[in-house]
RNA sequence: GGGCGGAUAGUUCAGCGGUAGAACACCUGCUUUACACGCAGGGGGUCGUAGGUUCGAACCCUGCUUCGCCCACCA
């Protein structure tokens, strides 16, 4: 006989307020998030996605993380050794800009400090909010290991990144050189493709007159960039233009200067589009850019990098870009080359950190040669060694990787990974070395300076998978967790970092970084609008965890979570979830105020039909529960798990236990009632465990169990000796009388508290209604409010006079009124019931009037529906002749 | 220009081939000793639209309407 010390003075209410940062101490000192390498067992891991040290934690990390820890805690409690690795990402740009704002509020600019010294400041910075982010992270419940927490700018990963590129350059994958980037005038730093956010915008096409040289009149040009015409070198004009034809290889005069440009052909100027002339500014625009190399033209840089007019401009020099143009257009009004203006709509480009508009700008750049990298990524997909959840994805992910451009991966900034790539001054070359050299690899001068860009901010989060595990260093860890089995993230980072992971895992590691890619929906307003801190929409994790505790924001984000479609939040929905840990509080409360210290254990001869109900319904949560949580839909496996301890579990078993626990029912049934519920809920804890950890932990130490953390629990398999076949139909037997005597008692208009003294049920003895509703009367009775529920024969004489009449599978179930019942009222229920029933039995009957269905339908439909129309006519029978004595 | 996703009860969403579900909101009645963070009952939907496949379609296919997202070098 095992003893159990519970915990019987819960409060009424739950709080979790202490609860949780107690347990969340107690885990972290136990160590139960650390991650060991076990040869004995099989390994889970998951690479955090490093939110930036920008700023704190938003409801998306949130839902993203309370995902992986579902997992995590899952497959622990599966046996497996688990690493979930935390950290943070240094954020390069966003970090910069925030702190420069900061220090733009002193009235410091960052040239003021120089760049150690802001370096320094923004170190400040990571450190304040760095910290905090993990501490918020530690509010959720996450369940890291951390103990290797790492930051994207640390020693280890700096390691990792210039042994990446150096590596890759001297693969020759990694180049140097001068190309039309995107530039941020406000950041002063090129930025990579995928940083360049389109809008559409209104704009204007001017039609500028290029004036013909040994010819008279002009050559008609749209361009919407009028301020770079003195960068103009050439006109173009696509080879097979039947309007231009005859003007190829002719010289025009640029407008407003004496620079003569020839007319040249090429494909890539499409006929249609303007007045199919298109102007050759190669310093300025991409296409032209390679239009211009192509034919070996001249760069003529107009603009520079703060978005000035330079002095290739000539009287624009020193106008910013939308004055200049204002002007030269002015002055090509003037001098009559302006022949008309249009108003256009067309895309442009925008800094996604700062909204400015974007410039394509010819400068000196490091770039990655991503195709050999993409090819290697695209065949790991579809040799299957990564699998998308939702498959959909891949969709996306295959378009991208294929028409994958070049990366450009240097960044005119202060903060971040520098390129370790040193520039001889006295013979030009670049020494590219892992650690930094004393002098130039080939002329062998001390005069060498190290080149001052750092690396876009995803150059490292690209390696994060394997340098977080100690890479190039040849560690333990990397061996037995690395590839990862999961990454978990959201679909608009799948570009920026998913395909960059899988570019860098295989190049470096020779494998994936994954095994499972599980993209999941954005998490938006209520009303379904990107929450944004200017929209003021934005729903704070921590106010929520404060509110109404890290469990039930957890629930909800699980709950919520649905694949393919983006998640609507509110405050109100949290709330709902709040209610049921409340709920789970209180029948635990109720189960430990029936529990004896002793362990009873369950005498299978003793069980009643709501017993078995609740013993098989809780076996099959075990297994249903894993196999969601194993295919990742977390969101049906806590909509089931709700579904399940409310209804299933409070809603019936709770109140059909009470009689037995009470004692009513004998010690032995008692005794036996107690171990059900003994049962069910040291089974269902530990499934609810991954979703909601606090409260279940707290639970778990009051019903005794707590030598042993719940965390620590094996996942419970499902027990044969307590799923009884066919249980749950022959309980819906009884809920479904249950719901019917309910229903008439309100069609009564008897208050829920009153016990009412009869009710009759009338079924024939012989069937299996009778059977199960004769063992269940005591139930009924109770679950109802009424003392005496009878069950008679159909046949049997009707003596209890004036009654209320219900029908629901074979049984009929009657309410004696004695003499207060409403005659009209419950005629024309009646009637209604019988409409119901019958529309019901003409559909069944109409489908199986036709033979086709009848020859074509699986055996079992058909019999389904024959089974309807007997029943349906015998209940029509049934409720006709009450009808008539209704009538009388 | 390509691609993807959504359109189901007042609202937010499940369901994805066999007679429409949940939560919230709403209505009726309740201090039923686990829980008013609750209990019981109820109203409410021709599942965007037009066709097709099928014995049978919210579910599969095709067009259309509409909302949203992503990609692409419209000068």
């Amino acid at each position: 006989m095992t003893t159990k010390k519970r915990n019987r003075n819960l409060e009424k209410n739950y709080s979790p307020d202490n609860i949780e940062q107690k347990w969340y101490s107690k885990w972290i000192e136990a160590g139960l998030f650390n991650a060991e390498i076990n040869p004995e067992a099989k390994a889970f891991s998951i690479v955090i996605p490093p939110p930036n040290v920008t700023g704190s934690l938003h409801v998306g990390h949130a839902f993203d993380h309370t995902f992986q820890d579902i997992m995590c805690r899952t497959k622990r409690m599966e046996g497996y050794s688990v690493l979930w690795l935390p950290g943070t990402d240094h954020a390069g740009i966003a970090t910069q800009n925030v702190v420069e704002k900061d220090l733009a509020k002193k009235g410091i600019s960052r040239y003021d400090l120089g760049r150690e010294e802001f370096v320094k400041k923004v170190w400040e910075w990571k450190k304040i909010y760095g910290s905090r982010i993990i501490e918020q992270m530690k509010r959720l419940g996450n369940s890291c290991d951390w103990r290797r927490e790492r930051f994207t700018l640390d020693e280890g990963l700096s390691k990792a990144v210039r042994a990446v590129f150096v590596r890759l350059y001297k693969k020759g994958l990694i180049y140097r050189g001068k190309y039309i980037v995107n530039w941020c005038p406000r950041c002063s730093t090129a930025i990579s493709d995928l940083e360049v956010e389109y809008s559409e915008e209104q704009g204007k096409f001017y039609y500028v007159r290029y004036p013909l040289i040994d010819d008279d009149g002009y050559i008609l040009v749209a361009t919407t960039r009028p301020e770079t015409i003195p960068g103009d070198v050439a006109l173009a004009v696509h080879p097979r233009s039947e309007k231009y034809k005859n003007l190829i290889g002719k010289n025009v005069r640029v407008p407003l200067s004496d620079r003569i440009i020839p007319v040249i052909e090429d494909n890539m100027v499409d006929p249609d589009l303007g007045t199919g002339c298109l102007k050759i500014t190669p310093a300025h625009a991409p296409d032209d850019f390679l239009i211009g190399l192509k034919h070996n033209l001249e760069q003529i840089q107009v603009i520079d990098s703060q978005g000035i007019m330079n002095e290739k401009a000539g009287k624009y020099k020193g106008m910013k870009i939308e004055d200049a143009r204002r002007e030269f257009v002015k002055d090509l009004e003037e001098a009559g080359l302006l022949e008309k203006t249009e108003t256009i709509t067309h895309s442009v480009g925008h800094c996604q950190r700062c909204g400015t508009t974007v410039e394509p700008y010819l400068s000196e750049q490091w770039f990655v040669k991503t195709k050999p990298l993409a090819e290697r990524g695209v065949q790991a997909v579809k040799d299957g060694r990564i699998k998308w959840v939702p498959e959909q994805w891949e969709k996306t992910y295959f378009n991208w990787m294929e028409n994958i451009r070049d990366w450009c991966i240097s960044r005119q900034l202060w903060w971040g990974h520098r390129i370790p790539a040193w520039i001889c001054k006295d013979c030009g070359h670049i020494t590219v070395a892992e650690n930094d050299p004393t002098e130039c690899e080939h002329c062998h001068s001390k005069n060498i300076n190290q080149e001052s860009d750092v690396l876009d901010t995803w150059f490292s989060s690209a390696l994060w998978p394997f340098s977080t595990m100690g890479w190039p260093d040849d560690k333990p860890e990397l061996k037995y967790f690395y590839p990862t089995s999961l990454m978990v993230t959201g679909f608009d980072i799948i570009f920026f970092w998913v395909a960059r992971m899988i570019m860098m895992g295989l190049e470096f590691m020779d494998d994936v970084p994954f095994r499972d890619v599980y993209i999941h929906s954005l998490i938006r307003d209520e009303h379904g609008k990107k929450m944004s801190k200017t929209k003021g929409n934005v729903i704070d994790p921590l106010v929520m965890i404060d509110k109404y505790g890290a469990d039930a924001l957890r629930m909800t984000l699980a709950a919520l979570s649905v694949q393919g479609r983006d998640i609507l939040l509110s405050s109100t929905r949290i709330e709902t979830y709040r209610f049921f840990m409340n709920k789970l509080w209180n029948a635990s409360r109720f189960a430990l105020m029936n529990l004896d210290d002793e362990v009873h254990e369950i005498d299978i001869n003793q069980l009643h039909m709501h017993d078995k109900f609740i013993l098989t319904r809780t076996q099959e949560m075990a297994s249903k529960v894993r196999e969601l949580i194993d295919s990742y839909d977390i969101g049906t496996a806590a909509r089931m798990l709700y579904d399940f301890v409310w209804g299933d579990v409070c809603d019936w078993y709770l109140e059909m236990s009470k009689p037995a626990l009470k004692g009513d029912e004998g010690e032995e049934r008692r005794k036996t009632t107690a171990g059900v519920l003994e049962e069910v809920f040291k089974t269902t804890l530990p499934l609810l465990h991954p979703f909601i950890p606090f409260v279940t932990e707290e639970l778990w130490e009051a019903f005794g169990y707590g030598d042993e953390f719940i965390m620590k629990t094996s996942w419970p398999n499902p027990k044969s000796e307590y799923i009884f076949e066919g249980i749950n139909e022959k309980m819906r037997i009884l809920q479904d009388s249950v719901r019917t005597l309910r229903n008439l008692r309100a069609e009564a208009h008897v208050a829920p508290q009153q016990w009412l003294n009869k009710a009759v049920i009338r079924v024939n003895s012989d069937t299996e209604t009778a059977k199960i509703l004769t063992a269940s009367l005591n139930q009924i009775e109770n679950l109802c409010r009424v003392h005496d529920v009878i069950l008679e024969s159909l046949e049997t004489v009707w003596t209890y006079g004036a009654s209320l009449s219900s029908v629901t599978g074979d049984a009929e179930i009657k309410l004696p009124v004695g003499g207060v019942l409403d005659v009209e009222k419950e005629i024309s229920r009646l009637k209604q019931e019988i409409e119901t029933i019958t529309k019901n039995i003409n559909s069944s009957q109409a489908r199986l009037n036709k033979a086709d269905f009848v020859a074509r339908a699986p055996a079992e439909v058909v019999e389904k529906e024959r089974s309807k129309v007997s029943e349906g006519t015998a209940q029509i029978e049934r409720l006709k002749a009450n009808l008539e004595s209704l009538s009388k």
